[in-house]
DNA sequence: TTGAAAGCGCTAACAG
DNA sequence: CTGTTAGCGCTTTCAA
């Protein structure tokens, strides 16, 4: 079975030439039926499946979309990866997946392996580095979701409300009774996690509550290593509230001041942000702002194609999805 | 920049042919150093970047490899997948990722579509759909990882020691004094769960305890599913122990088990399996199995590329990762 | 050591 | 409506 066969063994089978055979497997135009029944009866009986190297060494297409991201491991990214091949899928387009570990230089090479493959587009979550986002030709359809790139690029750009996510979350915490709110982010100087801040901040001030530089923790989101943070601050800093600008911190968070004999939420009461199924599940369940994931994966999934199809689309837009907050144990 | 180079480009600017460029270009035997130097020169200044959609037409190789999985957003596979785009990275090859979603039909098509696409390789991870692995050319290599095809086929096999796994869970319990043991599993006929289930029975026999199959209780890997099944037994069945064959099956158990008002481990142990990162962290912090996931992403990375290399490796084998226990919170 | 030329499998003018 | 032909960019004989 392991032969290959070709257009042009199809072609003699069927009795026509190469041309034809392309011309109805493409579209069928300017074929009468008979010909295009005989060339698909040949189709199926050699078995034939069009070369798509070949294809696309020709049309200088390949039906394929490039996806960078930092971490296929963390919920946020996973879901979102799964949601865009969802979609990809439905119009036949694979997806090339590429983590770049947060790493600039790894994401770089995976931009130009990327570009060489002869990607039709390509979306895109930063790993910070701007400067990657020179790489791209001017004709590569891009999407670049999340992580906003601070320069002034003409760029299709989608992401979630994080600011109002951010004011969501506090706003409850100090309606819920906390005055002294930690705040706990990443490293990040550009990311999603800035836009949260402000939320935090915008909401402090809308309730007369004095913002302290001090009340910001910054920790990779990372259990262990928020872990370590908490330790290192929670008896120099009193505090009622946290609001953790990702589930991931929060849980590390709980956990590490339940350990500690610290009642949540009678104590301290937590709100994360994403929403990740654990979040559901956790004891005790956590009150955490949700992102609408899987709407940004198609829109970016949809958004790609067509500029795949429709090169000039002129003045690139952005697009920001609404979040809401869920109530649960964490937080009273 | 955007108008593409080609070697024509680059011939032209060294003044030499198109054939010289390549033979610099792939290894630069019979090439004088003067020669070499020209064109490596012009490759730098025209900023040349070969085309690899015309070389694998030529060549029949795409440096590229295809990886079907049921489900990104599951940690397991979210692991491996990382692990395995690490290894094949470092060999310069690509990485094409296809959730099949535990669908037989999407899991066909991906496979016919990444066949189409000229992958020189294909890492597997079934659906349980065995037939589908049939539609594999004779001469393709191919890895399966975690779920084992029933049929008796020649083909390279990785997965963890499961029944060992299930053994040393269910010893554990046993040894804490339990001796009414759950067993939580997925729906699978043909899975991991069924060899730790085989563990699971040997040691109750180890133990002179009778096994007893309504203690298997059945469930989507689901968190939600996992909290139906719990509710629908517990005051039917009396139990306390609980071998759970996925942490997210322990993390579903305990948060039930927990609101109605069970002591864990006081009232009931409970020893999941994974070691997923939130095993650690959850409350309480979850004994369980861990699996050696980097390793069997990395065993199947570099035997693809052993199969790719050296097609003929005779009789195929099978590799089995050891399995350890990782004592926390949820069992005394 | 180098160049000319064929051809991988396909699509797209162009001619008929 | 159909066939002939050129050529996408590269590698690989073959001849020089």
């Amino acid at each position: 079975m392991s032969v290959k066969i070709s257009m042009k063994d199809v072609a003699k089978e069927a009795g026509v030439s190469v041309s034809t055979v392309s011309r109805v497997l493409n579209n069928g135009k300017y074929v009468t039926d008979e010909t295009k029944n005989k060339v698909n009866t040949a189709v199926k009986k050699l078995n034939y499946r069009p070369n798509v190297i070949a294809r696309g060494l020709r049309t200088q297409k390949t039906n394929s979309v490039g996806l960078i991201l930092p971490d296929i491991t963390n919920e946020f990214f996973g879901k979102l990866a799964k949601s865009i091949e969802e979609k990809l899928n439905e119009h036949n387009i694979n997806l090339l997946l590429c983590n770049s570990n947060e790493n600039p230089k790894i994401e770089k090479n995976y931009i130009e392996a990327l570009l060489d493959k002869s990607v039709d587009g390509l979306i895109f979550i930063s790993s910070g580095f701007d400067e990657n986002l020179d790489l791209f030709p001017e004709d590569l359809p891009v999407v670049v979701i999340d992580r906003r790139p601070s320069a002034d690029r003409n760029i299709y750009f989608i992401s979630s409300e994080n600011k109002k996510g951010g004011y969501l979350a506090t706003k409850h915490l100090i309606e819920n009774g906390c005055r002294d709110i930690l705040m706990l982010k990443d490293e990040k100087l550009v990311s999603p996690m800035n836009e949260r801040l402000l939320g935090y901040q915008a909401a402090l001030r809308d309730y007369n509550i004095d913002f302290r530089p001090e009340y910001i923790i910054k920790s990779k989101i990372d259990l262990k290593e928020i872990k370590e943070k908490i330790l290192k601050i929670h008896n120099k800093i009193k505090f009622d509230g946290i609001f953790a600008g990702a589930d991931r911190l929060a849980i590390g968070a709980i956990r590490t001041l339940s350990k500690l004999g610290y009642q949540i939420p009678a104590d301290i009461q937590i709100v994360g942000f994403d929403n990740i199924p654990f979040a559901k599940y956790y004891n005790p369940s956590i009150t955490t702002i949700a992102q609408q994931i899987d709407k940004i994966g198609h829109k970016s999934a949809e958004l790609i194609i067509e500029l795949i199809n429709n090169k000039n689309m002129g003045q690139a837009d952005s697009f920001y999805f609404p979040v809401y907050l869920i109530k649960r144990e964490s937080t009273t």
